[in-house]
RNA sequence: GGUCGCGUGGCCGAGUGGCUAGGCACAGCUCUGCAAAAGCUGCUACUGCGGUUCGAAUCCGCACGCGACCUCCA
């Protein structure tokens, strides 16, 4: 495929809330940064959705041919509980609750966080780069903010004076709001004699003698605000101002308008290019969220054991149920939601298996072409895998109407359509053959290939109530036989 | 209250000023000893009311309903 069938890729800005065209400023190089989990916590299926958005985008962005630094942070200190700046830090209330040491709250859910994105199949970044191992930077970025004159020290804390940037600056463009009514509707909160105004933001707060986790600085012993690390890793590893930068519409406001702005108070320049935002997953149409306690562990979704959920549903379903959807697009969990796409991803799949059994007969192209540039059309068009999902299933009715003989193709079809599927389902959408029910108990598996034998049998003598009965007890027993032209298989039921 | 967004067929979900995605479910057919499975085919929707237009579900206005952010959250 040429690279101009490939291209051009747009994606939707929301810091212009446009689509614009994507170019890169050093191309072939893309600096991708994506805000990733506060690690105190197991993740749930809604922080799933935003790591398998941004995964798409890596995926096809090296599918376009581009290489990607792929940066994706861990969050292991100085997200408070409360914000407003004053309470506690979650890893250290964690470990509290836990009596563990914080590092090892967050070596645990690191590792858990690891375990899921493997799970499903969310490819790891470049660079994972955490909070802790970057306070040099950050005490450093802290330095060139207070350089500056946007930041000023108050009692071993340092603050973000947001008012004196929004005169030379613009604060809240990224998430349409206006200084002044911020200032109106920001309520008076207790504690915060330190800011000189409510809109400040903590860029370095001092410690407590008995808190756990505190590093020296210039301004005591302290630790570094949330929206800090951001900044101070992405000019790290990305450089000032870098391609695009995601993450979940939730951090929009304060946090990405936050890293805008001590980025360019600390180095003049805006960071970012383009921002992409993730939509929200909702369960009942309310988001699911740790504070609303409507997440599922992948534990509780695999198994089903949870109250919303009627049974279990592989990690595979469930991130083709997500990229059924469009990414900017709220998504609603529901059971029956996730079982229509248990059963097209299995519709799918098989095609994925039939499309290497086709046998070319004539040279018609049976509209390959065609197919192939409406998928690449889909994907250019700010990561419409829904609309490319429809297109791939146009092609397995053809791919199964090729198989019945119902439609003739070509040598050069069949390989086109070999080639397209296996890119798009495996490298693009990033999805896995899972290992049949029937494939991880070798003695079961012997054991219900004797039955079915046994049933072959008795059908080669006509004797169907035998054979019938062994359906039916296997059936019994949770073990359907299926059928096909190439014989009886089975699954569970 | 402020800002932003959404409302599509039984369900989930794309999309576009006219050529009416896709998946699931459902129906018919094929295959099959039967059933299941599998495959093929069919199934014309866009919250309400106005307006712009030759033509709107698609643009504009109003109404109603819902959500996100404005506190930590992907």
């Amino acid at each position: 495929m040429s690279e101009l069938k490939k291209g051009p890729f747009w994606i939707t800005n929301t810091l212009t809330r446009k689509k614009e065209e994507f170019i890169p400023q050093a191309p072939p190089h893309v600096g991708l940064y994506v805000c990733g989990p506060t690690v105190y916590s197991d993740v749930h299926l809604g922080n799933v959705r935003t790591f398998t958005t941004f995964d798409l985008l890596y995926r096809w962005l090296l599918h376009l041919g581009y290489k990607v630094r792929y940066v994706r942070n861990i969050t292991d200190v100085g997200h408070l509980v409360g914000d407003i700046d004053e309470g506690e830090d979650k890893i250290a209330k964690r470990a509290r609750l836990e009596q563990l040491e914080p590092m090892e709250i967050v070596q645990k859910y690191t590792n858990g966080f690891h375990d899921v994105m493997r799970l499903f199949n969310v490819l790891s970044p470049s660079i994972e780069p955490t909070a802790t191992g970057h306070l040099i930077e950050q005490i450093d970025m802290v330095k060139r903010i207070i350089d500056h004159g946007y930041g000023y020290e108050a009692n071993g804390s340092v603050y973000f004076d947001v008012p004196k940037f929004a005169e030379k600056h613009a604060y809240g463009e990224l998430s349409g709001r206006k200084i002044d009514e911020l200032m109106t509707n920001t309520r008076d909160t207790e504690g915060m004699d330190e800011k000189r105004s409510p809109l400040d933001f903590a860029i370095w707060k001092k410690a407590d003698p008995i808190h756990l986790m505190k590093w020296p600085s210039p301004w005591g012993e302290g630790f570094p605000g949330w929206h800090l690390e951001c900044s101070a890793m992405s000019t790290k590893y990305l450089g000032l101002t870098f391609d695009i930068h995601g993450g979940g519409m939730d951090l929009k406001f304060p946090h990405h308008e936050c890293e805008i702005a001590q980025s360019i108070a600390a180095d003049g320049q805006a960071p970012v290019r383009y921002w992409m935002h993730g939509n929200m997953l909702t369960v009942n149409g309310r988001k699911m969220a740790k504070s609303e306690g409507n997440g599922f562990t992948p534990e509780e979704l695999v198994t089903g054991n949870h109250k919303l959920l009627d049974r279990g549903y592989s990690p595979m379903t469930v991130r083709f149920f997500m990229l059924q959807c469009h990414y900017a697009s709220t998504l609603d969990f529901s059971n029956a939601a996730l079982q229509a796409a248990e059963k097209g991803l299995e519709r799918l799949m098989a095609a994925v298996n039939t499309v290497q059994k086709l046998k070319p007969s004539g040279s018609d192209d049976g509209g390959t072409v065609e197919l192939e540039q409406r998928c690449y059309a889909a994907m250019n068009d700010d990561l419409n895998s829904p609309v490319m999902i429809a297109e791939l299933f146009e092609g397995v009715r053809l791919i199964n109407s090729v198989n019945d003989g119902k439609i003739a193709i070509g040598e050069g079809a069949i390989a086109r359509l070999k080639h397209l599927f296996h890119a798009m389902v495996f490298e693009v959408l990033g999805l896995q053959q899972e290992t049949a029910a029937a494939g991880d108990d070798t003695a079961l598996d012997g054991l219900v290939k004797v039955f079915i034998q046994m049933r072959a049998d008795a059908k080669a003598k006509k004797d169907f109530a035998a054979s019938d009965r062994l359906r039916d007890q296997l059936l019994a027993l949770g073990i359907v036989l299926k059928d096909t032209k190439e014989g009886t298989t089975w699954e569970r039921a």
